[in-house]
RNA sequence: GUCCCCGUAGCUCAGCUGGAUAGAGCAUCGGUUUUCUAAACCGAUGGUCGCGUGUUCGAGUCACGCCGGGGACGCCA
């Protein structure tokens, strides 16, 4: 029988089916298969030790029975040895890694072997949403990069994903840059830089209408003109949301951004009522000081800290349009799963959203989707504060993407100073976008980090640049050899030898365990941690083992695992949103 | 005051539901190119996992307390 593409699921079947012959059904035995230290073997099974505790057995008897009750299939396909306590390590035998490496042998087939995990299912992804009349800067970075990658690693998984932008074009800051923009906007700034100027007049506005100040009222004015309809400040929102569009647009287009929707606050403004509504009815929302909120008596906090729904003057609030789009993605998007990206200061908003929506939906009968909060440190400056540059001004997201291509391009230009002009440019895109990308989502989501150029520019170690040399490398054999990529001659490939051939198509075949803990754990790091590991097996097999030999046998195997290789590292790269190159 | 997140090598970080000798990269030191891209490879140095107590066959991982950093807590989003 052939090894399937998750091998860790299979084993963990088959050691399942071995406690059912042992008469243990129900008893809760868990496998607890993971990918082993190579030392070793490829994967392991500790559940043993668990079982055998709670049972008053003794663990390393107890792993030989389930050992020799296996399949007789799984000794064909592993190396199955006890060690320790009772650990069960598997080590799959070459032949058996050959014949994996020969079926998932194209981009097409890891994703059909990745797919059906989350076949059918429906996953909308809401991340980005900038506000509106401001400039990307630093901070929107990573719920830009990590939310795209989490779109691809699902959809890779099976799913039918939605990319939601959640722009924040709605609420009390519009009064205040139509207050600006109504005293200092300046035409002609507006007509060379649209974004730069509106950033600016919004500012003006903000510094001009300090808390009970009579400027402020008259800002809020504006805003009450703007929700009840008025035709010149409709047209000036609009316009507002043109422009920044504009600029969002240039930055997503460089990143590999493309949304499916753009459903902003403003796109709720006309089904909160309905929120209201049904929360009152349903018991779940009161009146306090005049504003409509939510409190969670089994919650250690949350029944006394409210959750404010509508404010006492009537109005919504970000609450509000977030529970108002929750009911839109699950009636109107069917979604099974929905995840938000934004930064972790707003656990508690989304842990108290979450809460008041299972209620909600509970008390309606609505289907509920999986939610998720997908948070993610802060950017911030030497000083562990808000990021700022040299002059006290944020850094603007294009400008960080501008410097990393021209450091890229100063590094191509010194390595592979005969590449013609143009590719040199296109390369150093590739590159330093790449490496801004990956420097983000090579690490853990959860931890805040400091900001600095040379750390998300970086160019050597666990970066970007790296997985794309080892991909470039591959296609210059491919090249030296006169062969094509995409349907290499690989008739008559022996099954791996040499130890860094084993390391290696070890390695390829975890590709499967890797998508599977990123996506579940909505943490592209594991994934990234895989590619660099990947692309290190590559690397010391590359210095260990020539490809383009004189022997058949050994040349085919070895171009094999290139094209392997190849394959694992574009897919994995183009599912996290960064593009691959033939030369650098 | 209540609660949340973080604290691992000189620096930046991995360590998946407790599992085998705590791992990488950078930096430092040494080696590798008549052979497919040296943006590479091989090796060395470097750790009382913030501190303490506890839970158990086993704790970086779990519980409690303390120290240090960040954050959230009623009309911003």
């Amino acid at each position: 029988m052939d090894l399937p593409f998750h091998v860790a699921s299979h084993l963990d079947s088959a050691l399942r089916a071995s406690a059912s012959r042992l008469g243990l059904n129900g008893r809760g035995f868990q496998p607890e298969l993971r990918v082993a230290d190579p030392a070793h073997g490829d994967y392991q099974a500790n559940g043993a030790l668990a079982f055998a505790k709670r049972e008053k057995q003794n663990p390393r008897a107890f792993a030989q029975q389930l050992v020799d009750a296996l399949d007789a299939s799984i000794q064909g396909q592993f190396e199955v040895t006890l060690a320790g306590p009772g650990f069960i390590n598997f080590r799959i035998k070459a032949d058996v890694l050959l014949g994996w490496l020969g079926r998932f042998d194209s981009e097409e087939h890891l994703r059909t072997g990745a797919s059906s995990a989350r076949s059918g299912q429906t996953w909308v992804v809401d991340y980005s949403s900038p506000n509106t009349a401001k400039q990307m800067h630093v901070g929107h970075l990573r719920s830009a990069v990590i939310g795209e990658a989490l779109c691809r690693l699902l959809t890779l998984n099976g799913a039918r994903v939605i990319r939601d932008n959640h722009l924040g074009d709605w609420g009390t800051q519009f009064g205040k840059i139509i207050y600006g923009y109504k005293r200092w906007a300046d035409p002609a700034a507006l007509a060379a830089d649209p974004i730069e100027e509106l950033e600016r007049v919004y500012q003006l506005g903000h510094a001009a209408t300090p808390a009970d100040s009579a400027e402020l009222d008259e800002a809020r004015v504006e805003l009450v003109k703007l929700q009840a309809g008025e035709a010149g400040n409709v047209a000036l929102w609009k316009k507002f949301s043109e422009v920044s569009w504009g600029a969002f647009q240039e930055i997503y287009d460089r990143l590999g951004i493309k949304f499916d929707h753009v459903l902003g606050e403003s796109f709720y403004n006309d089904k909160v009522d309905r929120v209201y509504r049904e929360l009152a009815e349903s018991g779940l929302a009161e009146i306090s000081d005049g504003a409509l909120v939510v409190f969670h008596s089994e919650h250690p906090r949350f029944k006394t800290q409210p959750f404010l729904v509508r404010k006492a003057d009537g109005a919504s609030n970000y609450a509000a349009t977030d529970l108002a789009t929750a009911l839109y993605r699950a009636e109107h998007f069917h979604a099974d799963g929905i995840a938000i990206l934004t930064d972790f200061r707003q656990a508690d908003h989304f842990e108290q959203l979450f809460l008041t929506v299972q209620k909600w939906f509970a008390a309606r009968g609505y289907r509920q989707p999986e939610l998720h909060h997908v948070s993610f440190g802060a950017v911030t400056g030497e000083d562990g504060k808000a990021l700022k540059t040299r002059d006290g001004g944020t850094i603007k997201l294009k400008a960080l993407l501008d410097e990393a291509v021209e450091r890229a391009f100063a590094l191509v230009t010194e390595k592979s100073p005969d590449l013609p002009e143009a590719e040199r440019r296109e390369i150093a895109r590739t590159v330093g976008i790449g490496a801004v990308q990956y420097s983000d989502l090579s690490q853990n989501r959860s931890s805040n980090y400091v900001f600095s150029w040379d750390k998300m520019l970086a160019l050597d170690g666990n970066t970007a640049p790296y997985l794309l040399y080892a991909v470039a490398r591959v296609h210059s054999i491919f090249r030296k050899a006169g062969l094509d990529p995409t349907h290499p001659p690989l008739a008559g490939a022996t099954p791996p030898e040499t130890p860094q051939e084993l390391a290696l198509a070890r390695r390829l075949v975890q590709f499967a365990d890797a998508v599977q803990s990123a996506t579940n754990q909505l943490r592209p790091h594991f994934l990234c941690l895989y590619l660099f590991e990947l692309a290190g097996a590559y690397s010391a097999f590359y210095a260990a083992d020539k490809v383009i030999v004189d022997d058949p046998a050994v040349r085919a195997r070895r171009l094999l695992l290139c094209h392997r290789t190849l394959i694992t590292l574009e897919t994995g790269l183009h599912h996290l949103g960064l593009r691959t190159l033939e030369r650098m």
